[in-house]
RNA sequence: GUGGGUGUAGUUCAACGGUAGAGCACCGGAUUGUGGUUCCGGGCGUUGUGGGUUCAAAUCCCAUCAUCCACCCCA
């Protein structure tokens, strides 16, 4: 019989790491409050046609990605590869548009992805965002990328930057793919094999391929700004006022792209300058059409992801702080059965006062018992023998600076709350 | 899906094809009523798994699984 081990690509997140990622998600959850968005938790299934119609049916994560199943009635799902998706749903199903206070909404939790791990990249991994939706106003776009910015700021991170692009509505991103492929007709042979293929399937991704040959030719490729509506072009240069009024520092890079279908018009990307190849930290847009796709009205929205695990690899590449550890207060060393049996419905009304209090039934020794309130932490360790339960004291003892004195029992409470 | 590196104790790592070891961590004791330092004691672990070569394999070969890095993709 072999031992069980994770599966490949996932991991456990153990005590001495999840009070970082709690860390992480209590501060997302505060500049959502700050911002005004509120929770929404929706299945980490899905019927698997929302994200095929949303996402694209040839995008990476619908053809070659998605953990797909069958249930016991013959329907397919899939385990969510992304969050905005299910959010739209949700939002139509629910006819959140007509309820107060429900166009803006955060999640928090695991997206699944049949992708080869490396460094930040895994099969269950865990996404927060933020979608706005209902509006057109570029004004909510520049608050999303607000979020975004005020949450790595307020996490310490400096060691990134922002980049954003527009790439154009269904009208003028159409003029712009055509545009690309005349460009790169001429050039087709020196185009790696891929890029071949990206050429019809979605032009806009010859743009960043990292080969060499083909990034030359790149180079002096036609810029999709250079091909925006009046509308698109408006509406671009609004964020832009809004991100200066903000004082947010970005730089539009006309060649990013987003993978997803359903994205149009505001692209941005937070990527982390000193990560490994998995360097976007929050990558965001809009998208326009996204409800429609899903059979509601049409409706218009704007988003971001972003990945915890990269985060929190960001933030020890520049050792910032993630709090404190979880530590009992109090730890308890009985001596003797009687005392036990006293030390134990101390303990109890310790906790039941909201005092964190550790005890080891299986040490009895003073010195072990002593030696582990150490090891864990404490900041007390309430010392009762024989000797004090007769006169109804207790030791109480200061583990900091090594003093102790002899209290009342009954003090025991107000004692320590003072500290 | 492609390429390269790596799999030995909880962990970090040793061991020219010839008896599997050390640091840290952990547990106990010195101190049967006082922690941190110190000292003493405590290691049979499917050498990832399965085959193969060999008198002999942790070591060489093949496969497989996992992991890391990159491509790709994206958060």
């Amino acid at each position: 019989m072999s031992r069980y081990k994770v599966p490949r690509g996932t991991f456990d997140i153990l005590p001495d790491q999840s009070y970082k990622w709690q860390f992480v998600i209590n501060a997302f959850r505060e500049v959502a409050r700050g911002f005004n968005y509120r929770e929404i938790i929706t299945p980490i299934f899905e019927k698997s046609g929302i994200f095929e119609r949303s996402v694209g049916e040839t995008s990476d994560i619908v053809e070659k990605e998605m953990y797909k199943f069958e249930d016991k009635k013959g329907r397919i799902f899939a385990l969510r590869p992304e969050g905005t998706a299910p959010v739209v749903r949700s939002f139509i199903e629910n006819g959140l548009m007509l309820k107060p206070n429900s166009s803006k909404l955060y999640y928090l939790g695991p997206m699944f992805r049949y992708d080869r791990p490396q460094k930040g990249r895994y099969r269950q991994f865990y996404q927060y965002g933020i979608e706005n939706i209902g509006t057109m106003n570029p004004y909510a776009d520049a608050e999303v990328i607000a979020f975004a910015y005020m949450f790595l700021s307020k996490l310490g991170l400096k060691n990134f930057v922002l980049q954003i692009n527009n790439i154009g509505c269904k009208n003028c991103a159409k003029d712009y793919d055509n545009a690309l492929k005349e460009y790169f007709k001429p050039n087709l042979d020196a185009l790696c094999s891929d890029c071949r293929k990206r050429l019809e399937k979605n032009p806009k991704r010859v743009l960043d391929c990292k080969v060499k040959s083909c990034k030359e030719i790149a180079r002096d490729a036609p810029s999709m700004l250079d091909y925006l509506d009046d509308d698109c072009r408006a509406n671009f240069e609004k964020v832009q006022e809004y991100l200066n009024a903000m004082e947010i520092p970005y730089i539009v890079n006309p060649k990013i792209v987003r993978g997803l279908d359903y994205y149009s018009q505001t692209a941005f990307e937070f990527v982390d300058t000193n990560l490994g190849a998995q360097n976007t930290l929050i990558g965001g847009g809009r998208y326009d059409t996204l409800a429609e796709q899903l059979g509601g009205k049409n409706m218009p929205g704007i988003g971001f992801a972003g990945g915890f695990e990269r985060l929190l690899l960001s933030m020890e590449e520049e050792k910032l702080p993630f709090g404190l550890q979880q530590k009992p207060k109090v730890y308890l060393v009985s001596l003797g059965d009687e005392a036990r049996i006293a030390g134990i419905k101390i303990i109890m009304e310790l906790r039941e006062n909201g005092i964190s209090t550790e005890f080891d039934p299986d040490k009895t020794s003073m010195n072990a018992q002593m030696k582990a309130a150490n090891k864990t932490g404490t900041e007390f360790a309430l010392i009762l023998g024989e000797n004090e339960l007769i006169k109804n004291k207790i030791i109480l003892k200061d583990l900091g600076n090594g003093e102790q004195k002899v209290i009342n029992i009954s003090d025991i409470i107000m004692s320590i709350k003072d500290k």
